[in-house]
DNA sequence: CCCTGATTCGC
DNA sequence: GCGAATCAGG
């Protein structure tokens, strides 16, 4: 299907969805093309919606608000996503010997596996190093000072 | 954290 | 012209 971007019969579908109020992700969804090609067509035919899905600088609370940082952590994470891109992860260290909390032990690495309250959550097992409640590879990534404990493994 | 639309900028 | 990256907000 992803032969030609852009041809006119994808930019009627284009236009047809965005006449039937579709968002923009679903009307990429439809196309099948991404979100930001069709934020970026549209851009470029003029069609931008000059509604009110959202007021741009809206915030005129003094105070009351504080919705700063949020776009820098926003942004801090979505860094060290990139700079730690081969980083050791929980899910690249192998761990056979899941436990449940209760078969943890002095010879078990309490490294979480999955959230707390998941069905699979667990944890590491592998034998840590000595003094440490961590296995090798999790103390390793116990001590990353921008990688907090990314847990989710799909 | 998730999402949205809008703009920027390298290709 | 295209769209990923980024910005700005809910």
């Amino acid at each position: 299907m992803p032969d030609n971007t852009w041809t006119t019969e994808r930019i009627e579908l284009l236009k047809q969805h965005f006449a039937a109020g579709l968002s923009c992700r679903e009307i990429a969804n439809e196309i099948g093309v991404s979100r930001n090609a069709v934020i970026g067509k549209l851009s470029r035919l003029s069609l931008t919606r000059e509604k009110k899905p959202m007021c741009r600088r809206e915030n005129a609370k003094p105070g009351r608000s504080r919705s700063v940082p949020r776009l820098q952590y926003r942004i801090l994470r979505k860094l060290f996503a990139e700079a730690t891109p081969a980083e050791e992860s929980d899910d690249t260290i192998r761990s056979e010997q899941h436990c449940s909390l209760f078969e943890l032990s002095e010879e078990r690495c309490r490294w979480p596996i999955n959230h707390p309250g998941e069905e699979g959550f667990c944890f590491c097992g592998n034998p840590p190093l000595g003094g440490l409640p961590y296995c090798a590879g999790h103390s390793r990534l116990a001590y990353q000072p921008g990688s907090r404990q990314r847990a989710a493994r799909g």
